[in-house]
DNA sequence: TCATGTGAAGAGCTTCACAGCA
DNA sequence: TGCTGTGAAGCTCTTCACATGA
């Protein structure tokens, strides 16, 4: 039987912050941009909560994990807490990101990312067929995988997205992993393995629309009586 | 402050059953299926824990949620409990899926779900652009916006895949809840909102790449001392 | 006075441990 | 005997409530 404990190859002992903080440290980070464009300078947790929809308590704790950032019975300076959310997360330095497999998926989830993200950096794409391979897409080169430690090393690149078929996933990932990346974004609907220290996140969109179709069920009922 | 208590758009009372153990039931189906293909006709929630990574406990626990379907001393029936699992998540008949933005990441999307998942079946694709209006993709025709009630009304289409521009996001979900989908899957960077009795995901991929990064700086420390 | 920061209470999920049944 | 099904215990995360300090 496999024991999620400690998660093989995941986080072997990070400093025990949920993993649900983690994931809503970025949506702070980008709504304290938006207040920053907009020359606001203070903003209390109350604004932040119908900003973002997470209650203000939640975010007060999920800063507290940090440090104390804020002033009371004032609240937040938003520049400042801005950049302590960037160096909490660690893009404080734009973070350079691969993108492994240039085919359909892969070249939109590179456009998509290039263009919506003032954080990370997509540096190259890699790809094994001849055919794509030397092609720009945005700027972006497509190399072949065999480039890639060189990549990886030169561009101090933190995070790889995978984006090719089933059958090559888990050998892209292997590929990444030798070559320096820390962390896998994988798309294909496999799960793949990698070794302790390196972070695997597996986003298999179809189980993830299978798994909503069960809202939609639900009300069949109601729907048939005639709504 | 906005109350995450009961999420507004977001089941309203949907019997209770734990978000995290719904996420799970598409893995044990795609797990059984497998099985199934193989011949296999009894399963044990052990070996259903070695294929999935989740324990056998949980897996038990999880089924258990929905009915008994297993025989003590022996385990399930693994084409039974794959049906069971279809009438639980709502896809014993193929479900419909529309996708709403023909661009980059839609098609691909598009491509990546026809192909790769055997319980839903994308049956249209909508744009407003002139350019793809009436291509085909895969099959799959690209038709104008006005069109999305009918071929909801025909198809019975449960689900609708966004990806779209942010700017017209809230348009699109707006126009997809009037045409009678239940359960939207959001690929655009802005948290779209929804009346009661849709169910709303966002996949804001941006947002989640950026927290991955958080678990590749840990180590920056020992890194820069040389390994 | 007002909003932060934080122990304590509560809710939600997972794991344990074993009773129950083929 | 062997594996399921399930209360109870345990753990994690969220919400409450208020002391704290600008």
């Amino acid at each position: 039987m496999s024991k999620n404990k400690k998660l093989p190859g995941n986080d072997p002992d990070h400093k025990r912050i949920p993993r649900s903080v983690i994931r809503r440290l970025p949506v702070y980070l980008r709504t304290l941009d938006n207040l920053v464009k907009n020359d606001v300078e203070v903003v209390t947790s109350m604004e932040l909560s119908e900003r973002t929809g997470f209650t203000a308590e939640q975010i007060r704790k999920d800063l507290g994990h940090f440090g104390t950032f804020g002033t009371r019975g004032t609240g937040y300076h938003a520049e400042a807490l801005r950049n302590e959310l960037l160096k909490i997360i660690g893009l404080y330095e734009k973070t350079a990101v691969i993108v492994v497999g240039a085919g359909h998926l892969g070249t939109a989830l590179l456009r998509y990312n290039v263009n919506r993200n003032p954080y990370t950096n997509v540096v190259a794409a890699f790809d094994t067929s001849p055919d794509v391979m030397g092609q720009r897409i945005l700027d972006v080169e497509v190399l072949p995988v065999s480039r890639m430690p060189e990549v990886v090393r030169k561009h101090n690149v933190k995070a790889a997205i995978l984006a090719v078929p089933s059958e090559n996933v888990q050998a892209a990932a292997d590929q990444v992993v030798k070559s320096g990346v820390e962390v896998i974004f994988n798309f294909a609907p496999i799960w793949v393995q990698a070794p302790p220290g390196v972070f695997v996140h597996n986003a298999d969109l179809s189980i993830e629309l299978q798994s909503l179709i069960y809202y939609a069920t639900r009300e069949e009922a109601f729907r048939s009586k005639g709504v």
